[in-house]
DNA sequence: GCGATTGTCAACCATGTGGTTAAATATTTT
DNA sequence: AAAATATTTAACCACATGGTTGACAATCGC
């Protein structure tokens, strides 16, 4: 399926659309932490941490195992790889067509010197 | 305010975090295009294809003039390379607890062969 | 001026999101 | 065995999202 690699961006890119979870994501960049360590930044109770980890799950950014009764988490980087292929495609796309447009400009320039030369 | 950027960050990331809204960015990408443009692809009323570029806006990813009775709009891509920045720098992070890592996990492998080199 | 084109706005709907509290589960400590 | 700890699940709430249709507004071509 072509789409299957849309709906990971499409999670990915969600699970970064909200400051806790950025936050949560660099913490783990860091090294691991379990929940309890993840939601003490945040005035937040345990369940809405754990829902924002798990929604850091469903984009494969973060994984887990279960070490007695605490979770502990660990981030995994590839899908952050995805992404920023995908920013840097578009940029590259945008920069492409903006030399392009430039490459006209100076052409109209240039013409336009000629007509002048022409009309003095 | 610290927290100005970061409500940006929000908006950039949602807006990537949709199909229709990628497409449409990078087909702005390549150049301008009016909404009925920009909605044609997609089996997608152009209320909703107007949705989508609002939000769009919001992140300041795409802004545009109205000519006559069309709107023309164009991608600015600034808010991407903010977005870009911060996942260079959460992957960074990672890299380097993760060369701490190994460094931990050499040290412990020399001490390992230290101890063997006493048993023998 | 009239009809066609381009787009927004308003109202509505189903579903998702982000948060809460209270109860349940599993594990460790005492 | 009992109490404390770490976390999930369930039920609920307010609000946002993503989509629709129908009506309205502006502009272009004839």
């Amino acid at each position: 399926m072509v789409s299957d690699s849309a709906v990971l961006l499409d999670r990915v890119f969600h699970a970064l659309a909200h400051p806790a979870r950025r936050a949560m994501l660099r913490r783990l960049a860091a090294g691991e932490r379990n929940i309890g360590e993840l939601a003490a930044p945040f005035r937040m109770s345990l369940p809405a941490a754990s829902k924002h980890v798990r929604v850091l799950e469903r984009a494969r950014l973060v994984r887990r195992r279960v070490v007695g009764r605490t979770h502990v988490c660990w981030m995994e980087p590839r899908p952050l790889a995805k992404a920023d292929a995908w920013l840097e495609n578009c940029r590259r796309h945008w920069e492409a067509a903006f030399q392009r447009l430039d490459t006209v400009l100076e052409e109209l320039k240039t013409r336009q010197k000629g007509r002048e030369c022409l009309e003095t």
